[in-house]
DNA sequence: AAAGATTGTTGTTGACGACAACAATTGTCC
DNA sequence: GGACAATTGTTGTCGTCAACAACAATCTTT
Protein backbone atom coordinates (compact mmCIF):
# COMPACT_ATOMS: atom_id res chain seq x y z
CA UNK A 1 0.00 0.00 0.00
CA UNK A 2 2.73 2.53 0.65
CA UNK A 3 4.64 3.72 -2.13
CA UNK A 4 7.52 1.72 -3.67
CA UNK A 5 10.28 3.99 -4.82
CA UNK A 6 13.97 2.35 -5.49
CA UNK A 7 13.78 1.32 -8.35
CA UNK A 8 14.53 4.72 -10.30
CA UNK A 9 16.06 3.41 -13.62
CA UNK A 10 16.66 -0.42 -14.00
CA UNK A 11 19.90 0.07 -15.93
CA UNK A 12 23.12 -1.73 -15.12
CA UNK A 13 21.69 -4.56 -13.17
CA UNK A 14 23.91 -6.93 -12.01
CA UNK A 15 23.95 -11.06 -11.94
CA UNK A 16 25.11 -11.48 -8.06
CA UNK A 17 21.79 -10.33 -6.07
CA UNK A 18 23.72 -8.65 -2.99
CA UNK A 19 24.45 -4.93 -3.07
CA UNK A 20 26.29 -3.06 -6.03
CA UNK A 21 27.54 0.04 -6.67
CA UNK A 22 24.77 2.86 -6.73
CA UNK A 23 25.35 5.84 -8.28
CA UNK A 24 23.45 9.05 -6.29
CA UNK A 25 21.94 10.26 -8.71
CA UNK A 26 19.16 7.06 -8.80
CA UNK A 27 18.81 7.25 -5.74
CA UNK A 28 15.08 7.93 -5.20
CA UNK A 29 13.58 10.67 -2.52
CA UNK A 30 10.22 9.03 -2.62
CA UNK A 31 7.63 11.24 -1.04
CA UNK A 32 10.32 14.21 -0.43
CA UNK A 33 9.93 15.18 -3.76
CA UNK A 34 6.63 16.61 -2.67
CA UNK A 35 7.57 18.20 0.20
CA UNK A 36 8.22 21.99 -0.33
CA UNK A 37 10.06 21.91 2.74
CA UNK A 38 12.79 19.85 1.61
CA UNK A 39 13.15 21.56 -2.01
CA UNK A 40 13.55 24.70 0.09
CA UNK A 41 15.86 23.75 2.40
CA UNK A 42 18.15 22.52 0.03
CA UNK A 43 17.56 26.12 -1.99
CA UNK A 44 18.57 28.13 1.27
CA UNK A 45 21.95 26.12 1.86
CA UNK A 46 22.16 26.66 -1.56
CA UNK A 47 21.48 30.41 -1.12
CA UNK A 48 23.36 31.24 2.04
CA UNK A 49 26.52 29.80 0.99
CA UNK A 50 26.56 31.78 -2.08
CA UNK A 51 25.86 34.86 -0.03
CA UNK A 52 28.41 34.04 2.53
CA UNK A 53 31.12 33.21 -0.69
CA UNK A 54 30.15 36.78 -2.27
CA UNK A 55 30.18 38.66 1.23
CA UNK A 56 33.43 36.69 2.17
CA UNK A 57 35.81 39.68 1.83
CA UNK A 58 33.74 41.67 3.90
CA UNK A 59 32.89 38.83 6.33
CA UNK A 60 29.30 39.64 6.14
CA UNK A 61 27.06 36.74 6.92
CA UNK A 62 23.19 37.15 6.00
CA UNK A 63 21.60 37.79 9.22
CA UNK A 64 24.03 40.31 9.80
CA UNK A 65 23.19 42.09 6.47
CA UNK A 66 19.28 42.18 7.41
CA UNK A 67 20.23 43.90 10.90
CA UNK A 68 22.31 46.36 8.98
CA UNK A 69 19.91 46.90 5.92
CA UNK A 70 16.77 47.40 8.44
CA UNK A 71 19.16 49.76 11.18
CA UNK A 72 20.21 51.96 7.95
CA UNK A 73 16.78 52.51 6.82
CA UNK A 74 15.21 53.06 10.46
CA UNK A 75 17.80 55.09 12.58
CA UNK A 76 16.79 55.17 16.25
CA UNK A 77 15.37 51.54 16.42
CA UNK A 78 15.34 49.70 19.42
CA UNK A 79 16.58 45.87 19.82
CA UNK A 80 13.27 44.93 20.64
CA UNK A 81 11.51 46.80 16.77
CA UNK A 82 14.39 44.97 15.09
CA UNK A 83 14.27 41.73 16.64
CA UNK A 84 10.41 41.45 16.28
CA UNK A 85 10.99 42.92 12.48
CA UNK A 86 13.37 40.16 11.55
CA UNK A 87 11.69 37.86 13.50
CA UNK A 88 14.95 37.22 15.11
CA UNK A 89 15.26 36.35 19.39
CA UNK A 90 16.08 39.49 20.66
CA UNK A 91 18.63 37.15 23.11
CA UNK A 92 20.37 36.33 19.85
CA UNK A 93 20.02 40.24 18.78
CA UNK A 94 22.68 41.10 21.37
CA UNK A 95 25.47 39.00 20.17
CA UNK A 96 24.71 40.31 16.65
CA UNK A 97 25.04 43.80 18.10
CA UNK A 98 27.86 43.11 19.99
CA UNK A 99 29.60 42.30 17.16
CA UNK A 100 29.04 44.27 14.91
CA UNK A 101 29.21 47.55 17.37
CA UNK A 102 33.28 45.85 18.12
CA UNK A 103 33.59 46.41 13.82
CA UNK A 104 32.44 49.99 14.29
CA UNK A 105 29.14 49.70 12.05
CA UNK A 106 26.37 50.40 15.09
CA UNK A 107 26.21 52.28 17.63
CA UNK A 108 23.98 51.79 20.34
CA UNK A 109 22.88 55.21 21.88
CA UNK A 110 20.58 55.08 25.24
CA UNK A 111 17.27 56.39 24.76
CA UNK A 112 16.34 59.68 26.34
CA UNK A 113 12.42 58.29 26.55
CA UNK A 114 12.85 54.74 27.50
CA UNK A 115 15.57 54.34 29.68
CA UNK A 116 15.55 50.67 28.95
CA UNK A 117 16.04 50.74 25.79
CA UNK A 118 18.86 51.32 23.07
CA UNK A 119 18.85 53.73 19.93
CA UNK A 120 20.58 51.89 17.19
CA UNK A 121 22.33 53.32 14.92
CA UNK A 122 24.69 53.04 11.82
CA UNK A 123 28.13 54.77 12.12
CA UNK A 124 29.40 56.72 9.38
CA UNK A 125 31.67 54.03 8.93
CA UNK A 126 28.78 51.28 8.72
CA UNK A 127 26.55 53.42 6.31
CA UNK A 128 29.42 53.57 3.80
CA UNK A 129 30.14 49.48 5.19
CA UNK A 130 26.48 49.09 4.12
CA UNK A 131 26.73 50.80 0.87
CA UNK A 132 29.25 48.08 0.11
CA UNK A 133 27.22 45.34 1.16
CA UNK A 134 24.48 46.33 -0.46
CA UNK A 135 26.66 46.51 -4.18
CA UNK A 136 27.69 42.69 -3.11
CA UNK A 137 24.25 41.50 -2.06
CA UNK A 138 23.29 42.78 -5.28
CA UNK A 139 25.56 40.62 -7.26
CA UNK A 140 24.60 37.50 -5.05
CA UNK A 141 21.28 38.04 -6.19
CA UNK A 142 22.42 38.27 -9.66
CA UNK A 143 23.99 34.65 -8.84
CA UNK A 144 20.50 33.49 -7.94
CA UNK A 145 18.92 34.42 -10.80
CA UNK A 146 21.02 33.15 -12.72
CA UNK A 147 20.61 30.11 -10.82
CA UNK A 148 17.00 29.75 -11.08
CA UNK A 149 15.87 32.01 -13.90
CA UNK A 150 14.94 35.59 -13.61
CA UNK A 151 11.12 35.12 -14.09
CA UNK A 152 11.15 31.92 -11.19
CA UNK A 153 12.83 34.45 -8.64
CA UNK A 154 10.36 37.12 -9.24
CA UNK A 155 8.02 34.70 -8.79
CA UNK A 156 9.33 33.46 -5.58
CA UNK A 157 9.48 36.57 -4.04
CA UNK A 158 5.50 37.42 -4.76
CA UNK A 159 4.58 34.03 -3.58
CA UNK A 160 6.73 34.13 -0.46
CA UNK A 161 6.43 38.25 0.01
CA UNK A 162 3.54 37.65 2.94
CA UNK A 163 6.85 36.33 5.27
CA UNK A 164 8.78 39.22 4.82
CA UNK B 1 21.88 58.43 -3.85
CA UNK B 2 21.50 55.25 -1.56
CA UNK B 3 17.62 54.14 -1.08
CA UNK B 4 15.19 55.92 1.74
CA UNK B 5 12.84 53.71 3.42
CA UNK B 6 12.16 54.92 7.20
CA UNK B 7 8.78 56.80 5.99
CA UNK B 8 6.29 53.37 5.51
CA UNK B 9 3.58 55.35 6.45
CA UNK B 10 3.78 59.14 7.83
CA UNK B 11 0.76 58.57 10.18
CA UNK B 12 0.65 58.97 13.78
CA UNK B 13 3.09 61.90 13.24
CA UNK B 14 3.68 63.60 16.64
CA UNK B 15 4.79 67.12 17.13
CA UNK B 16 7.90 66.53 19.46
CA UNK B 17 11.03 65.39 16.83
CA UNK B 18 12.83 62.50 19.09
CA UNK B 19 11.61 59.09 18.76
CA UNK B 20 8.33 57.77 19.03
CA UNK B 21 6.44 54.07 19.39
CA UNK B 22 7.38 52.63 16.27
CA UNK B 23 4.92 49.90 15.17
CA UNK B 24 6.29 47.00 13.98
CA UNK B 25 4.45 46.96 10.85
CA UNK B 26 6.38 50.19 9.25
CA UNK B 27 9.69 49.20 10.07
CA UNK B 28 10.88 49.12 6.46
CA UNK B 29 13.06 46.08 4.98
CA UNK B 30 14.44 48.52 2.42
CA UNK B 31 16.67 46.37 0.33
CA UNK B 32 15.95 43.14 1.69
CA UNK B 33 12.56 43.17 -0.01
CA UNK B 34 14.61 42.67 -3.16
CA UNK B 35 16.36 39.37 -1.68
CA UNK B 36 15.18 35.98 -2.53
CA UNK B 37 17.70 34.78 0.47
CA UNK B 38 15.16 36.82 3.18
CA UNK B 39 11.96 35.41 2.14
CA UNK B 40 13.34 31.90 1.65
CA UNK B 41 14.46 32.05 5.20
CA UNK B 42 11.81 33.69 6.53
CA UNK B 43 9.73 31.09 4.75
CA UNK B 44 11.74 28.32 5.86
CA UNK B 45 11.55 29.06 9.28
CA UNK B 46 7.91 28.52 9.36
CA UNK B 47 7.78 25.37 7.65
CA UNK B 48 10.27 23.89 9.81
CA UNK B 49 8.22 25.15 12.76
CA UNK B 50 4.86 23.74 11.43
CA UNK B 51 6.75 20.68 10.48
CA UNK B 52 8.11 20.00 13.79
CA UNK B 53 4.73 20.56 15.62
CA UNK B 54 2.90 18.18 13.35
CA UNK B 55 4.80 15.82 13.74
CA UNK B 56 5.71 17.22 17.40
CA UNK B 57 3.55 13.65 18.99
CA UNK B 58 6.06 11.36 17.98
CA UNK B 59 8.69 13.64 17.57
CA UNK B 60 10.47 13.82 14.32
CA UNK B 61 12.54 15.91 12.91
CA UNK B 62 12.34 17.18 9.38
CA UNK B 63 16.29 16.10 9.03
CA UNK B 64 15.42 13.04 10.76
CA UNK B 65 12.43 12.56 8.48
CA UNK B 66 14.22 12.70 5.25
CA UNK B 67 16.38 9.97 6.19
CA UNK B 68 14.04 7.83 6.89
CA UNK B 69 11.84 8.35 3.66
CA UNK B 70 15.40 7.68 1.79
CA UNK B 71 16.47 4.25 3.38
CA UNK B 72 12.99 3.17 3.51
CA UNK B 73 12.90 3.98 -0.30
CA UNK B 74 16.68 2.80 -1.09
CA UNK B 75 16.97 -0.10 1.35
CA UNK B 76 20.81 -0.82 1.78
CA UNK B 77 22.93 2.53 1.26
CA UNK B 78 25.41 2.97 2.81
CA UNK B 79 25.70 6.05 5.48
CA UNK B 80 27.72 7.79 2.84
CA UNK B 81 25.20 7.41 -0.30
CA UNK B 82 22.51 8.54 1.92
CA UNK B 83 24.52 11.75 3.14
CA UNK B 84 25.43 12.65 -0.01
CA UNK B 85 22.10 12.02 -1.41
CA UNK B 86 20.82 14.53 1.09
CA UNK B 87 23.51 16.89 1.07
CA UNK B 88 24.02 16.39 4.90
CA UNK B 89 27.62 15.88 5.97
CA UNK B 90 28.51 12.54 6.88
CA UNK B 91 29.38 13.17 9.79
CA UNK B 92 26.48 14.59 11.16
CA UNK B 93 24.77 11.51 9.76
CA UNK B 94 26.33 9.70 12.23
CA UNK B 95 24.67 11.14 15.40
CA UNK B 96 21.15 11.01 12.99
CA UNK B 97 21.85 7.43 12.66
CA UNK B 98 22.91 6.73 16.29
CA UNK B 99 19.80 8.51 17.32
CA UNK B 100 17.29 6.68 14.63
CA UNK B 101 18.92 3.31 15.50
CA UNK B 102 18.47 3.63 19.40
CA UNK B 103 14.90 3.94 18.85
CA UNK B 104 14.65 1.08 16.68
CA UNK B 105 13.80 2.66 13.81
CA UNK B 106 16.76 2.08 11.78
CA UNK B 107 19.49 -0.54 11.54
CA UNK B 108 23.17 -0.65 10.65
CA UNK B 109 24.40 -3.79 8.89
CA UNK B 110 27.93 -4.78 8.25
CA UNK B 111 28.23 -5.08 4.49
CA UNK B 112 30.04 -8.19 3.07
CA UNK B 113 31.09 -6.49 -0.12
CA UNK B 114 32.62 -4.04 1.63
CA UNK B 115 33.59 -4.23 5.29
CA UNK B 116 34.05 -0.34 5.78
CA UNK B 117 30.74 0.50 5.19
CA UNK B 118 27.72 -0.56 6.90
CA UNK B 119 23.74 -1.47 4.49
CA UNK B 120 21.16 0.37 6.05
CA UNK B 121 17.45 -0.58 6.93
CA UNK B 122 14.56 0.20 8.38
CA UNK B 123 13.38 -1.60 11.23
CA UNK B 124 9.91 -3.54 11.05
CA UNK B 125 9.13 -1.35 13.39
CA UNK B 126 10.63 1.38 11.69
CA UNK B 127 8.29 1.04 8.22
CA UNK B 128 5.79 1.12 10.28
CA UNK B 129 6.38 4.08 12.14
CA UNK B 130 7.54 5.49 8.68
CA UNK B 131 3.82 5.15 7.39
CA UNK B 132 2.44 7.54 9.86
CA UNK B 133 5.31 10.06 9.85
CA UNK B 134 4.19 10.27 5.97
CA UNK B 135 0.98 10.69 6.82
CA UNK B 136 1.75 13.40 9.38
CA UNK B 137 3.93 15.26 7.16
CA UNK B 138 1.04 15.10 4.11
CA UNK B 139 -1.06 16.95 7.10
CA UNK B 140 1.95 19.22 7.07
CA UNK B 141 1.78 19.78 3.44
CA UNK B 142 -1.61 20.68 3.58
CA UNK B 143 -0.78 23.38 5.77
CA UNK B 144 1.57 24.67 3.49
CA UNK B 145 -0.75 24.54 1.22
CA UNK B 146 -3.24 26.75 3.05
CA UNK B 147 -0.72 29.16 3.66
CA UNK B 148 0.63 30.17 0.71
CA UNK B 149 -2.09 28.72 -1.96
CA UNK B 150 -2.47 25.25 -4.18
CA UNK B 151 -1.30 27.06 -6.98
CA UNK B 152 2.08 28.48 -5.55
CA UNK B 153 2.83 25.35 -3.41
CA UNK B 154 2.91 23.74 -6.80
CA UNK B 155 5.09 26.60 -8.94
CA UNK B 156 7.18 26.32 -5.56
CA UNK B 157 8.15 23.04 -6.36
CA UNK B 158 8.80 23.50 -10.07
CA UNK B 159 10.92 26.34 -9.22
CA UNK B 160 12.95 24.57 -6.88
CA UNK B 161 12.72 20.83 -8.42
CA UNK B 162 16.54 21.49 -9.74
CA UNK B 163 17.85 21.68 -5.48
CA UNK B 164 16.33 18.36 -4.35
C1' DA C 1 2.94 52.79 46.29
C1' DA C 2 2.36 47.99 44.66
C1' DA C 3 1.88 44.77 41.00
C1' DG C 4 2.66 43.66 36.43
C1' DA C 5 4.78 44.24 31.89
C1' DT C 6 8.76 45.42 28.93
C1' DT C 7 13.83 45.82 27.58
C1' DG C 8 18.28 44.31 27.39
C1' DT C 9 21.28 40.83 29.08
C1' DT C 10 23.28 36.28 30.37
C1' DG C 11 23.15 31.53 30.14
C1' DT C 12 21.78 26.79 28.53
C1' DT C 13 20.16 23.47 25.27
C1' DG C 14 19.86 21.32 20.92
C1' DA C 15 19.84 21.19 15.70
C1' DC C 16 22.79 22.07 12.06
C1' DG C 17 26.74 23.03 8.52
C1' DA C 18 31.73 22.95 7.99
C1' DC C 19 36.25 21.06 8.92
C1' DA C 20 39.95 18.28 10.49
C1' DA C 21 41.91 14.10 12.00
C1' DC C 22 41.93 9.14 12.56
C1' DA C 23 41.60 3.74 11.99
C1' DA C 24 39.99 0.30 9.08
C1' DT C 25 39.45 -1.08 4.66
C1' DT C 26 39.54 -0.94 -0.36
C1' DG C 27 41.39 0.46 -4.84
C1' DT C 28 45.28 1.72 -7.76
C1' DC C 29 49.67 1.84 -9.66
C1' DC C 30 54.25 0.31 -10.50
C1' DG D 1 52.67 -8.43 -4.77
C1' DG D 2 53.40 -4.42 -2.22
C1' DA D 3 53.58 0.61 -1.49
C1' DC D 4 50.60 4.36 -1.83
C1' DA D 5 46.32 6.82 -2.42
C1' DA D 6 41.36 7.00 -1.77
C1' DT D 7 37.11 5.87 0.68
C1' DT D 8 34.07 4.90 4.85
C1' DG D 9 32.62 5.53 9.29
C1' DT D 10 33.75 7.82 13.45
C1' DT D 11 35.14 11.37 16.81
C1' DG D 12 35.95 15.94 17.84
C1' DT D 13 35.87 21.07 17.45
C1' DC D 14 33.99 25.47 15.94
C1' DG D 15 30.52 28.79 14.73
C1' DT D 16 25.64 29.93 13.44
C1' DC D 17 21.14 29.73 14.80
C1' DA D 18 16.32 28.98 17.15
C1' DA D 19 14.16 28.34 21.61
C1' DC D 20 13.86 29.00 26.54
C1' DA D 21 14.53 30.56 31.12
C1' DA D 22 15.93 33.74 34.46
C1' DC D 23 17.37 38.26 35.98
C1' DA D 24 18.00 43.56 36.92
C1' DA D 25 16.58 47.86 35.47
C1' DT D 26 12.97 50.43 34.02
C1' DC D 27 8.32 51.71 32.47
C1' DT D 28 3.12 51.17 32.97
C1' DT D 29 -1.05 50.25 35.25
C1' DT D 30 -4.00 50.21 38.93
Amino acid sequence: MTATAAQTSPRKRRGNGAARRIDADEIGLDALVGHAGYAVRRFQIWIFQDFTRTLGDVDIRPTQYSVLTVIGANPGLSQMAVAKRLGIERARLVHLLDSLEQRKLVKRIKSKEDRRSHALHLTAQGATALAKFKRLAAEHERNVEEKIGKENREQLLRILAGFT
